[in-house]
DNA sequence: AGCACGCCGACT
DNA sequence: GTCGGCGTGCTC
């Protein structure tokens, strides 16, 4: 065979041993593996997880040693040899190889890309691994050469955008301006070597989380749902052998003592565990509970850590210090040694899907490394998806069923406000406090119990407009309307983060009649101020969050009872277990309805059912209102009832009917591009490269205009492929997706089984 | 992702 | 003619 006449020529490999060539995932988006000869120095001594230096192209780069090489994918290039072993011991093991393989090979993407995602940032750079982050940031020169700037509009329109936008904003990183301008960094280069801007490296400050130990609560006996589950999973710890589990627990159940005594279960023989969460920052209680059993046993990684506290954390795990990982999404990568379990907490949570430059499902990655590794999973919620349900269903996992809180506490009772009656009256129509809502929380109050408020939008009203034209004020990014934010008096994009002041007049018609329509947060915030002086409020958005550690402060000071009503969105509704807390209010229960997304309903039932749960979960029982302007929608009706089973049986007949997962499974590609008719044109290519290789085998819908039709600046175009079986789907994504040839300027997304359609 | 190669339009 | 920007293709 060609390869071994040239093997045999170098000194490096002299026998056909599986050392003498390797296999290497190397830190480039390039679509395949590599191989390499290995050098006399380490002759024998790589094995697969190995982190390595290689020739590549014309540099070196980081790479991961997969396995023993058979022959090069080209017979016509030239082989050359590893050039270094970075550290003495593999980073990764076997079972994760395979994982992120696999993960590689589902979601479409550059095994390199995803192997190195799997590792602290470090490990990719060359020069090892650097405790300080240091970011590059740019800014314009101090002396500006006005004659030059103008020369390069018509020479290089990039670089005159570039220099503009470094005009409005100062300093900027510089991987932020890459985000937005495809191609920032050469042109920045160009800009650095006229001397029209200068770039520095910055340090990036940690931002260490300080961490409470708090004493591990008493021991309480489990209720019988409990013990019956932690039997089950406990039966199949035992057997050190993968399975896979549903755990389906009502609100305030107790799925997390369950999960703390599975873990225990694997930490007490020797084994390791991961405990994934959708965002650790809203999830302090859990974390607290499980440092509070585990104490340095556990290894927090948050994604507000350092490069040098990541990957402090990190070895730790690698070393067997710590043996238990808690994290969001990609904690599904951690480097625990011979994990037994891993839990998914809240598994219906879309956070677990990355949908943009790496899509995988952190969910989904779980069930796959636990089956690499041998070990248990277990799926947590009180609202499954229905693909973990209908996954249960089909005896692929076991579905194991809480349906009673602690301490036999009830669910609360739910009611519905008709909102169509209260646009009648002039009065209720300026207000977003229903009458209902307003005496429930005024109740509240008075015997000094707590409430939460749930509106998921933030900010002041949702848009401006003008009374003359009827026009909105529109973000020049993307395609929404800007929301006004009262706080800093400014008109905010919530996808771009433009954020500009109010016009006095009207861009479109110069009518100085602007109106301010719709509510969010911070409107409703001054509302309750207004018509409950005496109430202690606290607004948790993203706005009131913005810094580091403030998500836990605000929830821990209204856990501390520092204050009456929270009101806030997404954020209000997850995880939190304040036992004081008797109200529940959503003000405005069918925002997500009108989302054109075929989980809308699903999204909205999980929702309703998860914020009701937040009340009664102390003594006192726990009541919840729902406002609504559709009171009779099936998804309201039945989280009114907390009744899942109904729900989740229509739910899949739906989905049947209509083709939608789990009945088929889908593929999203979606193009972008600054120029929308680069956009379209190449769309409508992709589109028809499928339908060719598809052969009627699988349906493409589209391409249409995204939802979201511009975001960022950048056209958006998408094509959704439904297809009956993942063989047919991934068989006709691989077929078209070496056919692509992606333009300059534009982006193409491949993104397997889509969370987020807009 | 980088980097070389090569085409093409704007200027000394 | 030359210079530099930008599209195209390749990396064991």
């Amino acid at each position: 065979m060609m390869w071994l006449e040239e093997v045999s020529k170098k000194p490096v490999a002299s026998t056909n041993a599986p050392e003498s060539l390797v296999q290497v995932a190397v830190a480039a988006p390039v679509r395949s593996l590599f191989t390499y000869a290995v050098p006399v120095d380490f002759a024998g001594k790589l094995v697969p997880g190995h982190l390595l230096e290689v020739p590549f192209g014309r540099g070196n780069r980081r790479g991961i040693m997969i396995g023993p090489g058979k022959t090069l994918q080209r017979p016509d290039v030239e082989m050359k040899a590893v050039s270094k072993l970075v550290e003495p011991d593999p980073v990764l093991s076997e079972a994760m190889i395979r994982t992120l393989l696999w993960a590689a090979d589902y979601y479409l993407t550059p095994p390199g890309e995803m192997v190195f995602a799997a590792l602290p940032p470090p490990f990719r750079r060359r020069g090892g691994s650097a405790s300080q982050k240091r970011v590059w940031v740019v800014g314009l020169a101090p002396v500006t050469d006005l004659e030059r700037i103008r020369e390069l509009t018509n020479r290089a329109p990039l670089q005159a955008d570039l220099v503009r936008v470094l005009e409005q904003a100062g300093e900027m990183d510089v991987s932020r301006l890459e985000q937005r301008f495809s191609g920032a960094r050469q042109a920045l280069r160009a800009l650095e070597k006229k001397g029209l801007v200068r770039m520095r490296r910055k340090v990036k400050l940690r931002h260490p989380l300080t961490g409470e130990h708090p004493d591990a609560s008493p021991v309480e006996t489990l209720t019988a749902d409990q013990q019956v589950s932690l039997d089950a999973i406990t039966t199949a710890l035992e057997r050190r052998a993968y399975a896979a589990f549903l755990l389906h627990g009502v609100t305030g159940s107790g799925k997390t003592e369950v999960y703390l005594r599975a873990i225990s279960h694997v930490v007490d023989r020797g084994q390791g565990a991961i405990l994934l969460v959708p965002e650790i920052s809203l999830t302090p209680q859990l974390v607290a509970r499980v440092t509070a059993k585990f104490k340095s046993q556990v290894a927090v990684l948050h994604s507000g850590l350092g490069e040098g506290e990541r990957l402090d954390e990190w070895r730790r795990l690698r070393l067997g210090q710590a043996r238990v990982a808690v994290g969001a999404r990609s904690a599904v990568f951690a480097p625990v040694q011979d994990p037994g379990i891993v839990v998914v907490d809240e598994e219906h949570d879309s956070s677990y899907k990355q949908s943009e430059r790496l899509p995988y499902s952190g969910r989904d990655l779980a069930m796959v490394r636990a089956r690499e590794e041998g070990a248990v999973v277990v799926l947590g919620t009180a609202t499954p998806s229905v693909e973990s349900f209908s996954h249960a269903e089909r005896k692929r996992s076991t579905l194991l069923h809480m349906g009673e809180r602690v301490h036999r506490r009830p669910l609360p009772e739910v009611e519905v406000v008709d909102l169509k009656k209260s646009l009648v009256d002039p009065v209720e129509r300026q207000q977003t406090i229903s009458p209902a809502l307003a005496s429930a929380l005024a109740e509240v109050l008075d015997r000094k119990e707590q409430a939460i408020l749930f509106l998921n939008r933030r900010g002041y009203s949702s848009f401006a407009l003008c009374k003359d034209c009827g026009r909105s004020i529109r973000c020049e990014n993307c395609s929404v309307a800007l929301v006004y934010h009262r706080a800093d008096q400014k008109l905010k994009c919530h996808y771009c983060g433009l954020n500009v002041p109010v016009p006095e007049t009207c861009p479109s018609c110069e009518s100085g009649r602007m109106q301010l329509f719709g509510l969010g947060t911070e409107k409703c915030e001054e509302e309750v101020r207004r018509r409950f002086p005496g109430a202690g409020v606290i607004r948790l958005d993203s706005d009131t969050t913005a810094r580091r550690g403030k998500v836990h402060d605000l929830v821990s000071r209204f856990a501390r009872g520092e204050a009456d009503v929270l009101l806030g969105t997404q954020m209000v509704t997850k995880g939190h277990d304040v036992p004081g807390v008797t109200l529940v209010g959503v003000l405005l229960a069918d925002l997500g309805l009108h989302l054109p997304d075929f989980r809308a309903m699903e999204r909205t039932f999980q929702l309703l059912v998860q914020v009701a749960g937040r009340a009664g979960r102390g003594h006192k029982p726990g009541r919840v209102i729902i406002q609504t302007f559709l009171p009779e929608h099936e998804s309201i009706v039945l989280a009114t009832h907390h009744d899942f089973d109904t729900f989740v049986h229509k739910e899949l007949a739906r989905r049947q009917g209509l083709g939608y997962p789990p009945a088929t499974r889908l593929l999203m590609v979606r193009v972008n591009h600054h120029a929308a008719e680069a956009a379209s044109s190449l769309a409508r290519q992709i589109a028809g490269m499928f339908r060719a290789a598809s052969a009627g085998r699988v349906n493409v819908l589209g391409p249409v205009v995204s939802p979201l039709a511009k975001l960022r600046g950048r056209h958006r175009w998408q094509m959704l492929i439904k297809a009956p079986t993942v063989e047919t789907l991934m068989l006709v994504a691989r077929t078209v997706q070496q056919q692509i040839k992606v333009p300059a300027g534009a982006k193409i997304l491949f993104d397997v089984d889509p969370q987020d359609m807009l």
